[in-house]
DNA sequence: GCACAGACTATTGTATACAATATGCTCCGG
DNA sequence: CCGGAGCATATTGTATACAATAGTCTGTGC
């Protein structure tokens, strides 16, 4: 997309993924055009790509707000991201090329020295992690997956699952990539389907510990 | 959405629907925007929904061009719709109130008129039809799921399969629609889950046959 | 005759001005 | 004191003008 826009939809984005526009606050174009040095068309723009992604609503009157995620809709957005990543995964397997399975199995010691070389290297873990996730996706060769994840794989919940993680859980994240990889490798869709199922059904399970335990220590907190 | 800008959507999705704008056909948005009888501010609005949708495609340079779906996108939409779907029927089947199956019902009755009366009447079977399965989607209670199937069953293949259908064909779709009312009725998900399939799957191979069928008429058109 | 440079045209991207609509406030009546 | 009508304000929707960029054509050098 066209430069003005694209920052538009970039810094609208980051502020709400960094809390700087939290759950429910209400959007109004002029202040986010100023905000980005940008006027009001592409702001629009942006908008309604956020509105597409479900990072942002319009009430019946047209005035927009940052969407305020339950957790009956983080569990959605993983239950879709599970099916619609383990199809990925069964496409990819039966065309997956061996340099692309090259190329994951780099990313994927990239992740494993991020997570082993001293404190976890988070940010190189998503990135890598993403790369990986991306690779199987465009091997899948479906142009509407690819877009329907898309939509799904940045949504806030899901960036934000792996700050809580703890070390144990991206270990197990890694060892789960190099069963993909074998899976792969055997070019067996079913195997691949299953492992990225559970893969992600996993991520969501540890998400829900990690935010049941962040509630808990707040709640101490607001006790003490 | 607001007027203008929605009255561009439709129209240009219909004239895309219709052919009057056919596959790999440029868009340019002055000239829609006149044909519409709007601005080029509410087209581009309408552009960026159309492109989200895969009806419109823009090249590396930004210009805009009717996608050209190959028998394989074709297959890709009714894969994924068939997963999509029969995750919502899952749903529904656990959610569905008994309003809502008499809904169901009334709107399979209908279908069934469209299909018997004379010939069949199917602008009346494609809106009963849409309604029944919208019912499901709303069931479904899952709105990320909502907006993903929104963005599916609208596409030009979908909509124009049941064009195709011979009359065995629409009464085997208002067959399956009754089997997944038992589904329902006894909110057995797994069951409901795998009449949506299988409903979905039927209808991609029913719409191969009629392709198959009309391209060989076409070949013996030419050959004439 | 072909290839490339340059200008010219066509098309899209952005900004701004204006129109339409929603919100909130004031003031009046009960 | 409460509620509603109507005005004032705030916000979004649309049109238009201008800027930037891509595509095309022509003419020139080889």
């Amino acid at each position: 997309m066209s430069k003005a826009s694209d920052r538009a939809y970039v810094q609208i984005k980051s502020m709400i993924l960094s809390g700087a526009l939290p759950p429910g606050a209400p959007l109004r174009e002029e202040q986010l055009a100023e905000a980005c040095g940008v006027s009001r068309t592409p702001v629009r723009e942006a908008m309604r790509r956020l509105e597409s992604e479900l990072f942002v609503r319009k009430t019946d009157t047209q005035r927009s707000f940052v969407v305020d995620a339950s957790p009956d809709d983080i569990a959605d957005a993983f239950e879709l991201r599970a099916m619609l990543e383990s199809h990925a995964a069964r496409r990819a397997a039966s065309r997956i090329t061996a340099s692309e399975l090259a190329l994951l199995q780099d990313h994927n010691a990239a992740i494993e020295r991020a997570i082993d070389h001293g404190r976890p290297d988070i940010p190189a873990f998503l990135d890598h992690n993403r790369q990986f996730h991306a690779i199987i996706i465009a091997a899948a060769a479906s142009d509407r997956l690819s877009s329907m994840l898309g939509q799904i794989v940045e949504q806030p919940v899901v960036l934000r699952t792996a700050l809580h993680y703890d070390r144990d859980s991206l270990r197990r994240a890694c060892r789960e990539h190099q069963e993909l990889l074998a899976a792969f490798a055997r070019h067996d869709g079913d195997w691949a389907a299953a492992v990225m199922t559970a893969h992600i059904l996993r991520a969501l399970h540890a998400y829900r510990d990690a935010r049941a335990a962040a509630s808990d220590a707040a709640a101490v907190g607001m006790a003490a």
